[in-house]
DNA sequence: GTCTATAAGAGGATAGAC
DNA sequence: GTCTATCCTCTTATAGAC
């Protein structure tokens, strides 16, 4: 039942992350959207930041199933596995499930740095994802002469990418056609 | 000297949202660092709202400068002029003076979204580099697929990209090595 | 136009009863 | 663990003297 309430607290963080961003997200609002007391979040979580670092694990956690189930696919060249949870990122995305963080926020940052259960997660994905680089790199799926580092960064940076956002703003597209269209700019660039 | 007062004021502003990015950013630290007291300000601009605005403006007034340049350049051709204003763009990030607006702020969206003088340099901005992207797609140059508003988007945001400061961070690579990395994703993306 | 001082309000966090 | 009521700090913006 506690396990459930907080299960509760944390969706809705995520979801108000998803659509407003950490600054701009209130504990009033969090408190509202779950229906409980502001005071009540704080038996449940020290922090804001605290929460905004649960919201990251629950995600981090998604996409560390993600990439397993692709792991197992045997079918599938690395590059092939990269492409589809850079889909599911965009899907998420689309689906107002995925919190956007301040790139630079110090306060949110140090939580982060010093949360041990979200930077494991994060390294944890992060090597998974390394392997697949190198991996696509070696057979030549992928451009060799790029840092894997940067192929990394543009990945994650891909995930929150704004231009999902304008696109379905603007309502000229399907979420299918977006979601395309964002994958083959990401890896085929403009020129194609 | 009124002149010259102000465009101190819009130069810090511009500094600080590079930095910080607008919420972060608060007019106490504005009028630390230009040297006057707060109150002053306001006797210039009118809220934190119209001085982004400002800096937003100065900003698409050397964009524009910059896209004039370019097209009397006649060697080069329609790519050559985005991939350039792409660097610029880049460039200016690099050099902590490009600034960050929150992609969904409510109360500065609205500001800017009423605010002619912004409207309309980045309506000239986009016709543009709308010519160029179509000129670019009907050459070959650029995938003709794509929607000229996605490319437009991808351009604008990429100008952003969040990467860049990781990069940066990181300080595994040189400044020149960054841009042209970053210009290489994005035009020819991650499979090269 | 610049300053000091302060209003006004938002928002994170807590006290203390139940 | 939940509530109401409140504290406290930060930040935007303004008042009013010079």
């Amino acid at each position: 039942m506690l396990r459930s309430r907080e299960d509760a607290i944390v969706a809705s963080v995520n979801r108000l992350l998803a659509e407003k961003g950490f600054e701009a997200m209130t504990m009033d609002e969090v408190a509202a959207d779950v229906g409980i007391a502001k005071a009540s979040l704080y038996k449940h979580f020290a922090s804001k930041e605290q929460l905004a670092a649960e919201a990251m694990i629950r995600v981090l956690d998604r996409a560390l199933e993600v990439t397993e189930t692709l792991q197992r696919e045997e079918r599938l060249g690395d590059l092939d596995r990269l492409k589809a949870v850079t889909r599911w990122a965009l899907e998420t995305q689309l689906a107002g499930e995925m919190p956007s963080l301040p790139a630079q926020d110090s306060a949110l940052r140090s939580t982060l740095m010093s949360h041990n259960g979200y930077l494991d997660r994060l390294m944890r994905l992060s090597d998974r994802l390394g392997l697949w680089i190198t991996g696509a790199q070696e057979s030549g799926a992928l451009n060799a002469r790029l840092p894997a580092e940067v192929v990394l960064y543009t990945l994650f940076a891909r995930a929150c990418d704004p231009v999902l956002s304008l696109l379905k703003i603007g309502g000229n597209y399907s979420d299918a056609q977006i979601v395309d269209t964002l994958i083959s700019t990401c890896f085929d660039g403009l020129t194609g």
